[in-house]
DNA sequence: CTCCCTGTTTGCGCTTAAGCAAAGAAGAAA
DNA sequence: TTTCTTCTTTGCTTAAGCGCAAACAGGGAG
C-alpha cells in the first residue's frame, strides 16, 4: 500500500498544505502495519516520530509505576498521535500507542517536522489548534473524573468515543460500533473490568445498546445522552 | 503600582523577546489587581484576554453542571494563565480564574497577541512550551486520579503545589507554605474536605507538616515523597 | 473584649464500587 | 470436532472514602 500525498489533504494539521510539502513528507516519511494488539511505541521511549494513522484504531496508554493503565485518548484514521515529540527535541513519548485492530500510519520524523515548522505557519497553527483541543478535552475528562459517578463517566466515555472512533453500521441508523473490551472501556472511564461489564449488562437489558466479546453497539446514542443529563441534576 | 517592560523577561514565553515588543505589550494592556477570592474570569466568559500574573496566587478552577469545583491549574508571579484563548479566536474560557491571596495580574489582549504571532516565532515556539507541559501535567494528573488511592494523591498533589506556587520560609530550611483551605486541596486532589483534613492530621501528628486556617505548612517534603513511592509499590 | 463568620474537626453511618473467585461463552487453533 | 485461550459474567465480601451533623476554633470587625 502507498500514500498518495494528496490524501495527507484528510488530516486536519495538512488541510491547508501546499502539495510540494506533502510530497516531502511521504517521501521522507515510512509507513508501518502493525497487527491488533501490536504498539506503536512505547511509554518512555524517545519520542522519533510523530504518527498519522491511516488505517485502523490506536489507543494511548499511560501507565503509573505498578503497571495499571489508563486511556488517554482514541485515534482513527487519519488523525495524527504523537505529535507532541514535535515541539521539544529529546523528549519521550509520556504514552504508549497499541492498535485496538489491524492498523498503519504514517511515521513522519520529529526532527523533520522541527525543521519544516519555522518557515510554515500553517504547522504552527494546526499543531496550536491540536493541542488546544486535546486541552480542553483533557481538562473536562479530568473533572468528571473528579466530580462524576462511574455510570455517569461511562456514558460519557461511550457518547465521546463513539464520535471519535465510532464506525456507523448503516448510513441511515444512529447506532454505532466501538472495537474495545470492558477492560479497554475500564481504563477510558477510570473504572474496572467488573463494574464496566455489570453496567453495559444493564443498558443491554434497556435496550440502549448490544455488548459483545470486544465489541459495543451503541444502539440508541440518545439514550445516553438521557443517562449523562438526568442522573445527576436532580 | 507600574510594570516595566524589562521585568516581562521573568516570564518564559517572553524570555527571548525583544524589548520593543515588550514595550508595546505594556503600553497594551491594563494590570488589573484584585483581592483575596475575587476572580479575574469566570467560565464561559469570552477570552478575550491572556495574563500574566505580576504577584499572588491565583486557581483555576472548572465546575460541572452542578457545581462541584476541580482545581486544575495553579499559579504564581511570572507565569501565564488563560494563554490558550489566543489561539482560538473567540474561545470561552474552560475555567474560571480566582485569587488564592490578593494578585495582579497584567492583561494582555488575545487578539493582540494574535496578531504579534505570526511575526514572532519565539511566541509560538513558547506558547508550544507552554502548552506541551501543560499536556504532560493533566495526563500524569488524570492518571493518578484513575489509578492512585486518595492518601497518596494528596501526598502527590502537595509536593506538585509546593513545587509549584509553595513559599520557602527560610532560605535554609526545605519547609515550604501554601495559601490553601482543605477546601482547596480536596479540589486540587479530587477529594472531600474531610478525607483532606483527617489525612493531613495524620500527617501533622508525624511531624510531616502543620496545618492551620487556610494555610499548610509542609515540614518534610521528603516524608511526603517517601508515603508516594512507599505505599503503593509493596 | 466579645461577637461572628468562616473554615476545620470528628464521630458515625452508609453507599459505591473495587476486588476476588469461579463459572460461563466465544472464537481461534489444531 | 475438540481443545485452549481469552474475555466476560455474576455472586459475594469488603474497604475506602463520602457526606451529614454537630461541635469547635481562629481571627478579624466592631
Amino acid at each position: 500500500m502507498k500514500i498518495a500525498p494528496a490524501d495527507l489533504r484528510h488530516v486536519d494539521l495538512f488541510k491547508e498544505a501546499p502539495i510540494e510539502d506533502l510530497d516531502l513528507i511521504v517521501e521522507r516519511s515510512i509507513l508501518r502495519s502493525i497487527e491488533q494488539d501490536a504498539f506503536f511505541f512505547f511509554q518512555g521511549d524517545p519520542a522519533s516520530h510523530a504518527y498519522v494513522l491511516i488505517s485502523g484504531r490506536v489507543k494511548l496508554l499511560q501507565s503509573n509505576p505498578s503497571g495499571q493503565q489508563v486511556n488517554l485518548r482514541t485515534v482513527k484514521e487519519w488523525e495524527m498521535f504523537a505529535a507532541l515529540g514535535v515541539v521539544r527535541p529529546g523528549a519521550s513519548y509520556p504514552v504508549a500507542a497499541q492498535a485496538l485492530e489491524s492498523s498503519s500510519a504514517l511515521a513522519i520524523e520529529s526532527n523533520f517536522m522541527r525543521e519544516m515548522m519555522p518557515s510554515r505557519p500553517y504547522l504552527n497553527f494546526g499543531l496550536m489548534q491540536l493541542m488546544t483541543g486535546y486541552i480542553n478535552e483533557l481538562q473536562a475528562r479530568y473533572r468528571e473524573l473528579a466530580t462524576e459517578r462511574v455510570e455517569r463517566r461511562l456514558a460519557l466515555t461511550l457518547l465521546r468515543l463513539a464520535s471519535q472512533i465510532g464506525k456507523r453500521i448503516r448510513e441511515d441508523d444512529p447506532a454505532v460500533e466501538l472495537p474495545l473490551t470492558r477492560q479497554d472501556l475500564a481504563e477510558a472511564s477510570g473504572s474496572t473490568m467488573f463494574t464496566v461489564s455489570r453496567i453495559l449488562a444493564e443498558w443491554e437489558r434497556q435496550g440502549l445498546l448490544e455488548a459483545s466479546r470486544g465489541r459495543v453497539l451503541i444502539r440508541n446514542p440518545h439514550g445516553l445522552v438521557q443517562i449523562v443529563d438526568g442522573a445527576g441534576s436532580e
